[in-house]
RNA sequence: GGAGGCGUGGUGUAGUUGGUUAACAUAACGCCCUGUCACGGCGUAGAUCACGGGUUCGAGUCCCGUCGCCUCCGCCA
């Protein structure tokens, strides 16, 4: 068979009455009206319709055709008439009459139809996802996908930077995620680890003086998953040396911009908004604030202080921070209650219904009062505590309440950089300091000398990059000094001498000139999420997991033979049987 | 580890305060149909209502437990 004469069914919409074309693909709808067959020929391309009259030799066969059977269509372009022209798909002009038709395969009915738009059961799609991936959205999906990948690896070229691979089987670090671990068959008893990035690597690069660096790259990190969360996910490894925040910055804004003008088509501006940390926190409540609505958190304290609202101005007095949201709506008690317990927090309310206060916050108001706060058509919720868990209360609240009135504006896209993160975090489990990124970023220079004095106030050269509310990318300049590092591993409870066992090939490649270098991570999966508009990560993914872990597809994970466990030194302790102690 | 939602023919759903033979759409099968394009018409077949236990004269419906899927919290340097 020569199927090189072979057209896509979308590059019929251009040809002329008459043309002889081959075709083929999968029949996607059937319809049989005694002695008139019509059928969808539907290919990666889309869709063509083929129509088939009782004197052409190919009826008896056209007859019998059932959906997604893989059929051959020789024939003739023939233009409908106006009347039967279909303006609701791209070549709904013309129609093709078959000289010959063969069916290439048949298939058995399927149990999730490709022709088909509802929502299907998760664990099903993924069954069967060979099907559920010749749906016409999810090749957009991954065309989508493709079109990114291509573009990203181009800008990055055009840049000066090089595609550089780094091993999958490395060695477990500390820090971080769950680790998954390689038994090595070699060396019994030992282990590789997955990545959970290219980290380490992509430092020593810069050491080995490749100087711009990328790379398209599976990391994998052994935690929940969720909507936007795989075990294993892809990045767009980034990192040069000689720059410094604004370089990669920079260039990170290039390479979006090009990314979602290009696939997604958004306009968006050559350079995006930033806000601090501390900014974030304060009026969003949130380190990836979704900026495409208003609503900040409001500060209260000036207007608290008066003292209207006795309970207020104590928590005020006891160092707590009062703050509002200003809600542009009229909210029922039960509303308020709702939103307060699944945000965790203790909300007062006030709102103005035809000149008279309601809330819990009523009685110290009259509706000029109300007025004085900022209240109008709308609720104001007011909370009150401490500290950024707070805050992020208060930005889980202002999310909940946006999504419930609808006030995230469809169709708008707004990056916005995060910077000045801070340093470190104490981690009250393990009653240490701890890197907030990882341990090799770098400190801003005027706060580096606070290290040991005050730790929380320590702001870095971190940088991560927001699109409406997701954290898409994210990364830092890095140590490059040695005596720097050295104060950053004490600090997070690493001693030199563990520092050296865990980091020493990377400590060590710096006595030998280590650049000035940084760079950034984008999560690719999620990116595509966003500019093909679906609502998780796995509708990007050619074969995903479940958010158990498992593939329904293939049945991974699965047991393995004991012979194979005896070549690696593992034997499996079976799982404790439910309600009974772990024997071990 | 925790919270919530869901689980009914192949698929997607309905099923009232517990009350005959579990309904509808679609897919499947058969017959009819010459301009449909989510084709249409008539008919046939297809469900131990996720699983286990309980309450009750009687459970798809109420209660308890288990499992699975989804979402969220924890977790994700």
């Amino acid at each position: 068979m020569d199927w090189s004469k072979r057209k896509a069914t979308a590059q019929l919409a251009e040809m002329a009455a008459g043309d002889t074309v081959l075709l083929a693909g999968w029949v996607h709808r059937h319809r049989h009206h005694g002695g008139l067959v019509f059928f969808d020929l539907r290919d990666r391309s889309g869709v063509v319709q083929v129509v088939v009259h009782p004197e052409n030799p190919a009826f008896a066969l056209a007859a019998r055709l059932r959906p997604e059977w893989v059929v051959e269509v020789r024939g003739q372009i023939a233009l409908r008439e106006t009347a039967a022209v279909n303006p609701k798909i791209a070549t709904g002009r013309i129609e093709v009459v078959p000289s010959e038709l063969a069916v290439l395969a048949e298939a058995a009915p399927p149990p999730i139809s490709p022709s088909d738009e509802g929502e299907i059961d998760e664990g099903l799609r993924l069954r069967h996802r060979y099907l559920d991936l010749r749906r016409p959205q999810m090749q957009r999906n991954l065309e989508i996908r493709h079109l990114a990948l291509q573009t990203a690896r181009r800008v990055l070229t055009e840049q000066g930077f090089w595609e550089v691979e780094t091993p999958n089987l490395t060695r477990s670090t500390p820090e971080g995620a769950r680790d998954f671990l390689v038994p090595s068959r070699l060396a019994k008893g030992r282990f590789y680890a997955l990545p959970q990035s290219p980290q380490l690597f992509k430092q020593l690069l810069m050491v080995a003086g490749i100087e711009r660096y990328f790379q398209v790259v599976h990391c994998f990190r052994d935690e929940d998953l969720r909507a936007d969360r795989q075990l294993e996910f892809v990045q767009i490894d980034i990192e040069q040396s000689f720059v410094d925040r604004e370089d990669v910055i920079a260039l990170a804004e290039r390479l979006t911009v090009a990314l979602v003008r290009e696939v997604a088509g958004w306009e968006v501006p050559d350079a995006f908004d930033r806000l601090t940390y501390r900014q974030a926190m304060d009026r969003y409540g949130s380190d990836h604030p979704d900026v495409r609505f208003g609503m900040p958190i409001e500060d209260l304290k000036q207007r608290a202080e008066g003292g209207v609202v006795p309970f207020l101005a104590q928590a005020l007095g006891a160092g707590e921070r009062v703050v509002a949201l200003n809600c542009p709506a009229r909210l029922s008690r039960k509303q308020v209650e709702e939103m307060a317990e699944r945000s965790g927090l203790a909300l007062a309310w006030l709102s103005v219904e035809a000149g008279e206060t309601k809330g819990s916050l009523a009685r110290f108001f009259d509706a000029k009062g109300a007025g004085a706060w900022g209240v109008a058509d709308g609720t104001l919720l007011v909370g009150h505590g401490v500290g950024d868990e707070f805050l992020q209360q208060m930005g889980g609240l202002r999310l909940r309440i946006a999504r419930e009135l609808g006030l995230i504006p469809e169709g708008r896209h707004q990056f916005v950089w995060v910077t000045d993160f801070p340093l470190l975090e104490w981690n009250a489990e393990d009653g240490r300091w701890q890197a907030v990124h990882h341990p090799f970023t770098a400190p801003l220079d005027e706060d580096a000398e606070q290290i040991e004095s005050h730790p929380a106030q320590v702001r870095s050269k971190q940088y991560d990059l927001v699109l409406d509310g997701n954290e898409v990318a994210g990364g830092s300049i890095r140590i490059h000094q040695r005596d720097v590092q050295e104060r950053v591993f004490a600090r997070i409870g690493l001693s030199a001498e563990q520092a050296a066992e865990k980091f020493q090939f990377l400590l060590e490649a710096f006595r030998y000139g280590a650049p000035p270098h940084g760079g950034i991570a984008f999560g690719f999966d999620r990116l595509v999420m966003l500019m093909a508009g679906m609502p998780t990560i796995r509708d990007v993914i050619a074969f995903p997991l479940l958010s158990s872990g498992a593939d329904p597809l293939t049945g991974a994970p699965t047991e393995v033979a004991d012979d194979q466990l005896q070549e690696l030194g593992i034997s499996v302790r079976p799982p404790a049987a439910p309600g009974r102690p772990d024997p071990a």
